[in-house]
DNA sequence: TTTCCAAGGCAAGGGCCCTGACTAGAATCG
DNA sequence: CGATTCTAGTCAGGGCCCTTGCCTTGGAAA
């Protein structure tokens, strides 16, 4: 077994396949930091991570803006930077501090060593695939995308993901996946649930990408990454399009549950025609609103209909505000997704009969940002990697 | 502002009173370690640490065994023991080493000094008030009860609480509080939410408990220091009783919600009578199982009440349960509360009617799980408190 | 060319921990 | 009852990491 470790993720290494790399995991899950040596090369560990924290932030830095910045003395700064060097993780840029700063002796830019590597970020949905490689700055150094046909979404992430390994020069240590469907939690596998839409299809993007990335691949849904791009404490992300989906950020935290499958809310009981209790996907079906032969959602019959079904619709969706506010108590509710926004005003309206009010805002509506999602995820944990092996 | 820091949990020193001592917070927020001190000293600390977390598990060790447990040396054990010593966390208990234990020189036993001071755990709830002290090791110093009429609760608690620590010669350095009704996360208030029943009453507990404890005073909603204490990292807590209310577990951690209300079930939609939706609530108003006069369920009657009705409960809780799933999506789900596990055959069939399937488990009779949790709580951040100040 | 001045290096010193040897002191053995 | 045995605690020496203070280096300005 080689599961990622890192709590708030989602996850997934392959377990089984002998050919994945994945991250060696060295001398024991380390507990918060005094299960480490009692000894004091911890501090010297300490000291190598600021240097590199510090390298991140500022990019370039001489040895003497080292000491000032981190706090410590020139000596200390000139030892780390030689065995970070050593190490490979940094490396002389060549530039010298320029004439103009001042008259003295001329000192040596030192800047974290390409060999440090990048990040991956996916987004995997029917719009399209997009690869990225992205370095430790957050900077992009190479992207593919491909419109596969549903049938080849497979073959096609496999050829993105390859042609972004082969433009990238830099080890690749991670990736960070962002899919349209469900993803399930322990395997990273996309998952059909019962009478949901499946816009992406079966696929397992860990057993594709895992070859061509060094580190672990970690996979979730869209609507949880874009929910975690908002950057808020508290709320939840209501997703209302072809699918339907919801993401709750509790405590800064995105709420995944046991299985992933947190916010997949379909079959929650809500209001349907005559006051009928109803699960709210079958609602869709029951208003002739579902794609014929699909599962998905018919958007633009959706947002022809009349009022009373719009009347409805958005009572049945107060329904589902009730449960998240019952059981999220989010601070406040943004509804996105391709008619979400649309039916602002009349969902609006029906939250206000509920018992307990919540602010409910439309989703700024962006490019997208399940992307922004992951590439902050992808950088973050680039630069947790890189910290984390001293 | 002096609201307490740490994340997970609900809060309150009370922000005006200047009564109040509240802990000081000193020097800052300190974010994972490295913020701290770039130098060595932070390594004499972490020794400290393990020194104090030794003889929190072992209770009395010699200055040898120390060294021998944490893994240092003979040297440094002494070092540690003797700072500590000089600070008043810790001190010689005057025991000697038996005699029995074989030939050599007798040791001291050391021991965290009673100064170190103890947690105080409260419950309050229809069936009675109970505060009670414990020490670092989890055991109880003292306690006092009380059973006062609704109106008394406020001058009950006061009661009980200055009686414990008039019992206590320790500080008491927090207290930690259940409470059966919903609490304000952000003002540590119980709330009366509309239609739910109230069972304790307006109260605002940290101002009362702020005047006899050292430090921060943490109150959450009895159903969640419930669920707390039963360990398991994703799972939902059902608490059907005269109240109705939920606590879910994600990722091992408590979901509270922006305002403390997350699990305020009561007005979920769910299948009422005739299949029609209906707040959860307001099914047992329907049914006429509310006490006359209360917002309170009849728990009697409602176990009295013929098959009929109990099917139309149970599928009212498994819309309820339905919601849970989509929203929080646990491993399992424990039904617990004065009828929960009464009727869990009925609940089980109508869960199983569910297009997403998760093991029912009625909650284990044990005496108070709520005190459990509090307990827990109150020594884990008891103990936090003691290592947290070097 | 000389002067200036910051970058970088060197040496000394302090703090913390470790190892190994020594002292202290009580129980057990002969 | 003294010698032996064995362990608690202390002392001395040494390594590692960091700091301060001073010196050297080497371009730019004068």
């Amino acid at each position: 077994m080689n599961f990622e470790r890192s709590q708030p993720a989602p996850v997934s290494p392959t377990p089984g396949d002998p050919a994945v790399p994945s991250s060696p995991d060295p001398a024991g899950a380390a507990s918060p930091d005094s299960a480490r040596a009692p000894s004091q090369d911890l501090v010297r560990a300490l000291t190598d991570e600021r240097v590199i924290r510090a390298l991140i932030d500022h990019r370039r830095l001489t040895r003497a803006e080292l000491a000032a910045e981190i706090g410590i003395s020139k000596p200390t700064a000139g030892e780390s930077v030689r065995r970070l060097t050593e190490r490979g993780l940094v490396a002389d840029t060549g530039e010298r501090t320029p004439g103009g700063r001042g008259r003295g002796r001329v000192g040596s830019y030192y800047a974290l060593a390409p060999a440090i590597g990048g990040a991956l970020a996916v987004t995997i949905g029917p719009e399209g695939i997009v690869a990225e490689c992205l370095d430790v700055y957050g900077d992009g150094i190479a992207s593919a995308t491909r419109h596969p046909e549903p049938s080849r979404v497979g073959a096609a992430l496999a050829e993105a993901v390859s042609e972004v390994r082969d433009l990238t020069p830099q080890p690749i240590r991670l990736a960070v996946v962002s899919a349209a469907d469900p993803v399930d939690r322990v395997t990273g596998r996309l998952v059909q649930l019962p009478d949901s839409p499946f816009l992406v299809g079966e696929l397992d993007p860990v057993a594709i990408i895992c070859a061509y990335v060094d580190g672990p691949v970690i996979v979730d849904n869209d609507v949880n990454w874009a929910a975690a791009a908002q950057g808020r404490r508290d709320f939840a992300y209501l997703y209302l399009g072809e699918g339907l989906g919801a993401a709750i950020v509790d405590d800064g935290g995105i709420r995944r549950g046991s299985s992933g499958l947190t916010g997949e809310i379909s079959h929650l009981l809500t209001v349907g025609p005559q006051g009928r209790a109803i699960a709210f996907i079958d609602l869709f079906g029951e208003l002739g609103l579902r794609k014929p032969g699909t599962t998905a959602i018919d958007v633009p019959r959706l947002k022809e209909s009349s009022t009373a079904v719009r009347e409805t619709i958005a009572t049945a969706v107060g329904g589902v505000i009730a449960a998240v506010i019952a059981l999220a108590d989010p601070e406040d509710i943004v509804v996105g997704g391709s008619w979400g926004p649309f039916l602002i005003g009349e969902i609006r309206a029906a939250a206000a009969r509920l018992p307990r009010q919540v602010p409910l805002r439309a989703a700024a509506p962006t490019g997208s940002p399940a992307s922004v999602g992951v590439r902050a995820e992808a950088i973050s944990r680039l630069r947790a990697s890189i910290t984390a092996d001293l």
